[in-house]
DNA sequence: TCACAATTAAACACAGTGTGCGGCAACCAA
DNA sequence: TTGGTTGCCGCACACTGTGTTTAATTGTGA
C-alpha cells in the first residue's frame, strides 16, 4: 500500500520530529524547547527542518491539526454508535475525555503547563467553537441582545480545560465516563440557571 | 515622608521597567518580549536591569507579587466595609472584578493570550488557593475520599478565569457587579449540584 | 539502473543573553 | 556644602540559538 507521491523519507522525518518535539515538551515544557534540541533529539539535519516547517511553533501547529482531526473523527464514531445521545447537551465532552485517555501523553504535552502558549490558545479556540455549535444545537440560536450565550461559553471553555487538565495530571485515573458525568453534571446546572 | 533606605534612583528605574514591561506585554504579548526591548523603552542601562532583577520572569513576578498583595487589601477591605457578605460563598469574586476593572491596563497584560504561561501560571495558583479557602469557609472541610473538591475547585477557577479574560477583553463594559452576579449564580449552581 | 528528490554538515550573519569593568553622576547624611 | 557611598551607564565579551545557503551525499520510485 503505497502512497503516491510520498517519499518514505519525508514520512520518517516528519514522525521523528513530531514525535521528538512531544516527548521534549513533556520533558521540560514547550518554551524551553528549542529547534537545535528537536533536530538533536530526532536526528534530522538543520536545513532538513526548515525545509519542512518554518519554526517550532509551525510544527507545533500540524501536529496539532492532526490531533484535532483524529479527535474530529472519533466524535463522529462515538456520536453515531451511541444513538439517542446525539443531541444531548454538551455532547462533545465524552468522547473527548475518552480520546484523551486513548493519547494521554500527547494531550499531557498540550494542555498543562508543559504547552506553552500557542497550544492553549489553539485548544481554546476549537473549543468555543465545538461548545458553541453544541449549545445553538441543543438550546437554539441565542436570541438576547447581550453577550449572555458568549459568556456561557466562555465559562464552560474554561471550566472543561481545567477539569480536563486536572483530570490528567492526576495520579489515581477516574475512568473518562465518570470524569465527564462529573464535569456535565456541574456545567449543566450553570448552563440551565443562565443560558 | 522618606522611606530608609529607599534610594530615589533605584525606585524610580524600577518603576519605569515595570511600566514598560506592562506596556510591551500589552503591544506585542509577554513572549516575545526581549530585555532589549525592556530597557530600550525604559531608559536603562543593560547592566542595570540585572543589578535589579536576574531577569524578564523576575521583573514580572516582582510586578505580579505587589499587584496580588493591592488585590488582598482590596479584599480585605471590601469584605468588612460589606457586613454580612463575609460567610457568602465566593466572596472572593466581587472585589477581584472591581480590582481589575481599576487596574485594567495590568489585568489585560496577564490574563489574556498577552500574557505567558508564567502569568497564567501565578494566577491560577493564586486563584486556587482563594477558591480552596473560601470553599472550606462556606461548605467545611472536604470529607470525603474523593477528589471532587478539589475538582470542584478546578472547575470554579478554570471557569473564572475563563470569564474574567472574556471580560476584560469584551468591548462594551460591563460594570464588575453585573459580571460577578452572572459569575457566582453561573457557579453556585455547579458547586451546589456536587459540593 | 538512473535521474531526481531528500538529507546532510558546515559555515554565515544576526539577535538576544548574562557578566564584568571603569567612569560618571545622583544621592543622603553630616 | 561637602564627601563618601551608591546606583547608573556604556562598552565589550563569550555564549546560545536562529534561519539561510552551499555543495556533497544518499535513498527512493519508476
Amino acid at each position: 500500500m503505497k502512497k503516491n507521491g510520498e517519499d518514505r523519507r519525508t514520512a520518517k522525518t516528519r514522525a521523528s520530529l513530531h514525535q521528538a518535539l512531544i516527548s521534549l515538551i513533556l520533558r521540560k515544557g514547550y518554551d524551553s524547547v528549542t529547534v537545535q534540541d528537536i533536530i538533536d533529539e530526532a536526528n534530522v539535519g538543520r536545513s532538513t527542518f526548515y525545509s519542512h516547517y518554518t519554526g517550532k511553533e509551525d510544527l507545533f501547529r500540524k501536529g496539532f491539526d492532526s490531533l484535532r482531526q483524529l479527535l474530529g473523527e472519533h466524535q463522529n464514531r462515538a456520536l453515531r454508535s451511541r444513538a439517542g445521545v446525539k443531541d444531548r447537551i454538551l455532547a462533545f465532552s465524552r468522547p473527548m475525555f475518552e480520546h484523551a485517555a486513548d493519547h494521554k501523553e500527547v494531550y499531557q504535552a498540550l494542555v498543562g503547563n508543559r504547552g506553552g502558549m500557542v497550544a492553549l490558545y489553539q485548544i481554546q479556540r476549537f473549543l468555543t467553537e465545538l461548545v458553541r455549535a453544541d449549545l445553538t444545537a441543543t438550546l437554539g440560536a441565542d436570541k438576547s441582545n447581550t453577550g449572555q450565550r458568549e459568556l456561557v461559553i466562555q465559562f464552560v471553555v474554561g471550566a472543561f480545560m481545567a477539569v480536563l487538565t486536572w483530570w490528567l495530571d492526576h495520579k489515581a485515573r477516574i475512568p473518562p465516563e465518570r470524569i465527564d458525568a462529573w464535569f456535565r453534571s456541574m456545567a449543566m446546572e450553570s448552563i440551565l440557571s443562565i443560558g
